[in-house]
DNA sequence: GATGAATGAGTATTCATTCAT
DNA sequence: GATGAATGAATACTCATTCAT
């Protein structure tokens, strides 16, 4: 039970970083056995099927991220900066550019869709938990919290991909979540550093 | 040279409306001659590929939609109208909704995504110079306006697709795009009579 | 070994069971010890191989039949009834539809074949046994007593499959038999009846 | 259409030799490309799939075999010499000696079977065409003439595999063809000569 | 302009069997 | 007696592309 989970994680581990190097469709099975070493049979012993290896990769890579989310929302912040560090979370480190670049890359269009999905189920409540934080400290203002939420990880998501932004994204993105969250202007003013 | 134009221009259609049914990795190019009833060769006299087929087939797909955003354009309308009608004018019909709901089906994902790039690259300027007309009006007020124009893009084509959206949801993107265009609370109440 | 052996049984019965039902080479060690709820290497501890499960399975099953197969004979009953009821020991009952059915289905041809040898090999002597008893009797008449009994044996398993046969079919077959054995006209007609 | 109807007869051939030679389910794609020294996607040009590859070269097989008892039928040979020599154009030579072997073989069962199930449906209206002049002619004398040729189409299949038979078996399989035809006595003996 | 036969690298998946624990 | 992780050969089928005619 011990060896068989470690192994599976191992596999795991690697099919995640040969599927955001090359992209899942390009990704052939015999590809990531010969990576991990093993033998065909003992992939299949693992997972059911590529595409089953693919979700339980995404999985593990939501799971390590929404850890991280907790964390930040734990920490001694102010509210706006917990916001942007929950999202930041659930993006790929500056270090890890490839990956980034990976996720948007043409050929990854497969995986970076069903990440997407599966990410906003995940963050949109963690963060509308935060923002209510931030109303009742007279921070934020505005209603229907959730659907105002969706709106910012879409544009987080699809604004800052791969193809580069500008400096004036970054600015009109700024002062757009402002309005979207009623804040004052100004309060998140820091992401400019953050990204810029 | 006609005819061979014009076998082209029923081969793309063919070849459009199979890459939106099944998708484009799900459309093989046997199938597509087997159901335009010629021959391999001849397909490759046409095309020099598959994915150039594709290419020209979303070409084919946003010169129709452009000039239908033309119309739109040249038509006696209100700026806030304008602006919405020309959005439209890029999204499939609601009468072809099967269209709709093809391009965001998953098998469809590469499709939809060659799509939505080439597109916002069209659709910005025009709506762009929609929105200063708007300001010399008075009606909207801003600066930065392509960068403005991307984000609402971005949130129209990812928000209301076939997932399904709510109420609440085109409530707050009127909300939302309004202050991004520095219109005054009610200008773009009007979608939601459109969409809703 | 008696907990040992008792598990075999039960084995066996499983296997049985999926063989007719799915066919002998549809059905893997995997579905096969899922079912049982028990490990590969449980299996592979009672049988040495797949084949030997299918051998053992036949015998399992042809003992069982031939166990019926006395009773009939030990039965107080008319030579030609016994003759009739022997043979169908060996064909699973009316009642079984679905296995006789099953055993001639395309995808257990290997079973049938197996079986049919096997099965020829136990009832040709013990039917012999019984026309011998006919003909001292005075109800059959004939030499060369297992060679015909074998190709009793034969039309009564290749006529009466699964693909369905006619009320012909049965008569000719009756008027075949008699005369095979040297039976008075009638002596046998009792048969249509019983499939009929 | 020439060159390419060419090229499929000679892959029919190799197939029909490596099927009957290893059995269907023995012979792997793989190793008819190699025999017959084409490409993967030659093969699947010319055949939709390996079971189809199957039907086609039973096909081709029965149509010569077919052939051939046609030219006995209008041979000139008295009818019960033509009834036998039918049935002996759809059995392999005795020259062909590893083909009958090879169709009896336990890895053949699927083709034999295959193969036993298609040659019925086509030679029981020959045979029973040339009994009813056998009736005529006053050689024969019997009714429900197609299920009393099936019969001997069955008893002829499975009576003279490659398990082997006696002379018994001979003389007992001539003296019930002679009682369900109605034959005299000693009117098919000569059989007895070619098999024996 | 058009044909269609030929290519061959590529792919996911199956499965009986072994063996250290 | 029992487990289950590991094996690896085997297999059928797909598909975009080429090119001689």
């Amino acid at each position: 039970m011990r060896k068989g989970e470690k192994r599976k994680q191992e596999l795991l581990q690697i099919a995640y970083r040969m599927f955001i190097t090359r992209g899942y469709e390009n990704t052939s099975v015999d590809e990531i056995i010969e990576e991990a070493g093993i033998a065909k049979g003992t992939y299949y012993y693992h997972f059911p099927s590529k595409e089953q290896t693919l979700e339980q990769v995404i999985d593990m890579m939501l799971d390590a991220q929404e850890e991280h989310a907790r964390a930040v929302m734990a920490a001694d912040m102010p509210i706006p900066q917990k916001v942007v560090g929950v999202i930041a979370s659930f993006r790929p480190d500056a270090s890890e550019t490839t990956i980034t670049d990976a996720l948007h890359a043409p050929e990854n269009i497969v995986m970076h869709d069903k990440t997407e999905r599966k990410l906003r189920e995940r963050i949109v409540p963690i963060i509308s938990e935060l923002v209510e934080q931030g109303i009742e400290e007279g921070i934020f203002n505005c209603k229907d919290i959730p659907e105002r939420v969706k709106i910012i990880i879409i544009l987080a998501s699809e604004l800052f991909d791969a193809e580069g932004f500008t400096q004036t994204d970054v600015k009109v993105f700024v002062d757009v979540i402002e309005s979207i969250l009623g804040a004052k202007p100004g309060t998140m003013a820091f992401i400019t550093q953050l990204i810029g």
